[in-house]
DNA sequence: TTGAAAGCGCTACCAA
DNA sequence: TTGGTAGCGCTTTCAA
């Protein structure tokens, strides 16, 4: 900065002025652009947030970078927080609380302006970690009944009760629920805990459950998962899918033997992916809006980012974001 | 800093030798540990850069993060780059040289180690940034034929002009190409460049090329381009799809048609995404690897940096990924 | 509208 | 094995 404003016949604090837009006369921020083009130099960010204690960025967890649904939803962080000059550090948790502690820690070090993770459930060390930051926390893709601070996202129980009654409602009596053998992917089991509920409330008698493969679930765990199930409960007559992608592979399955979908077996999934409009039959899910949730985090990030500019303290709130079943030809 | 030292009765050297893992006595460190602990303190990473002069950084340019081969490539990075301490700093290029630029200047502003990026094709500016950084540089998904410093790939021209002969050798010989209309994503464009060559050495007739959609092709362009193909070209018997995810919906408009495939119609796909290894017919693919193009990746920057810190300069190379036609049931 | 000085929190370097 | 000092490149603050 100091070689810039030389050449330039400025002070550093005139160079450090055109770089933050502050007012400075025309011909002056001209001869200022113009140096720097010369030697083609670059800010030096980590100085700037050291000296003005305030970083760019925005921390992100999430549980997997390769489901769709997670991905869309940092599109939609993106997208609002962009244009404000964020930056986005993102941490790739893998469904594991003890990952999770760790990106928190790590991710802190760069004094973020704001966080955003996914899920309620937490390390207590995390939780303290983020209480103490003194920075907006939003947990998304849940509602936690006690939230750190401001929560964006939906009850996966009843999104999956409301699933069973669709089901119920068409005639189906025999319900089974394909879902993952993990224990960490708390969206999965308030899934399966919303099946459980309902199918209980409807007296639809016991449970058919089939837990298999890790998170996230994709295609190929749907056609063994679809074997379990029918090895198991032969006279099922529909099956709702902790997720699209496993539901496909179920109907895949479903084909291989002969059974035709919904005729011989009704197939639901959730979260509304793009597979579930294009295959054949296409797929009766649950929309969830991935995109929606991570654009009102961010806008509810932002929020509390200006509030805190102006001294006020933004209310904590929890911001719920609506589904929709999507009957389709599946079930 | 000053905090944790004086509450454990030292220096603050010692508490960042602590925090470095330096040597210091047992006895010494243990009593850091605990004022660190009791006082929650967590270091800021920008004054460590900055007084350091090295940042932890790896910027990493992709052009879409809901593409499966991408969010790939970006775990493989993960995996051999966090190990070492190195946070990735992410950006999502959207398929658009100018965005890339602008967000090599934003990431640049943090002092990254080493930057990846992907494909060969960039703007002058983008290419000026980047050698005027001085830090190592790969290029991935592409083996250009002037690299700016190191490349991971493979020739997207020979995979394709390999599926055609391949569609070749079982008897096809009105093999039509659908691909995405969007000018910006040249991996796709090699694969069309590819198609045409191998059709002219094959003497296979006019190329039957559909171009639709924008890029990421996904699941939903299928079913459109094959229509298009089939109105231009109804006598078709086979065609090759830019990615699985336009093959997969191929392959649905056919069966809506009352097409079978392979019979009436064989289908390639592109990428070996799962969908080609679930779905029914299975899809017969390229399989190139997204995950191990990250791994190279990671493997190659971090060699550079090690050069860097023993002195001599890491000759560039440019390191081929191997591609594979995988035969299934679809052609 | 511009400039000078102080200092952000840490690490490199040299001294003890 | 530990401590003191200087300074990384910027922004804040105040003065001109």
């Amino acid at each position: 900065m100091s070689d810039v404003a030389r050449v330039a016949g400025v002070s550093k604090m005139t160079v450090s002025r055109v770089l933050a837009g502050h007012r400075v006369a025309d011909k002056t921020r001209e001869r200022v652009r113009q140096a720097i083009d010369k030697l083609g130099y670059v800010a030096d960010a980590a100085a700037g947030a050291l000296s003005s204690g305030r970083s760019e960025f925005v921390a992100v967890l999430v549980p997997s970078l390769s489901s769709s649904n997670f991905s869309d939803t940092v599109r939609g962080l993106t997208t609002v927080l962009e244009p404000h000059g964020l930056q986005l550090l993102l941490g790739d948790t893998d469904y594991e609380l003890d990952r999770e502690e760790r990106l928190v820690r790590s991710l802190l070090r760069h004094q973020p302006r704001c966080i955003a993770l996914t899920g309620a459930q937490h390390t207590d060390a995390t939780r303290k970690l983020l209480e103490r930051s003194g920075i907006p926390v939003v947990e998304m893709w849940d509602l936690p009944t006690n939230p750190i601070d401001t929560a964006v996202g939906f009850s996966n129980v009843r999104a999956a009760r409301a699933m069973v009654r669709h089901l119920a409602e068409r005639g189906y009596q025999r319900i089974g629920f394909l879902g993952g053998a993990s224990a960490l992917d708390t969206r999965g089991l308030d899934r399966l805990k919303g099946y459980r509920a309902e199918i209980k409330a409807l007296g639809l008698g016991e449970p058919r459950v089939v837990r298999l493969g890790d998170s996230p679930i994709t295609m190929s765990h749907g056609a063994p998962a679809m074997a379990a199930l029918l090895a198991q409960w032969p006279d099922t007559d529909a099956v709702m899918c902790v997720s699209d992608m496993s539901a496909f592979g179920a109907i895949m399955e479903c084909h291989r033997r002969g059974l035709s979908v919904p005729g011989d077996m009704a197939v639901a999934g959730f979260g509304n992916f793009e597979v579930a409009e294009c295959c054949h039959p296409r797929i009766t899910s649950v929309s969830v809006d991935p995109y929606g949730i991570g654009l009102r985090t961010g806008e509810a990030l932002l929020a509390a980012l200006e509030a805190r500019d102006a001294g006020t303290e933004a209310a904590s709130q929890s911001i719920r974001i609506e589904f929709e079943i999507v009957a389709r030809e599946s079930a």
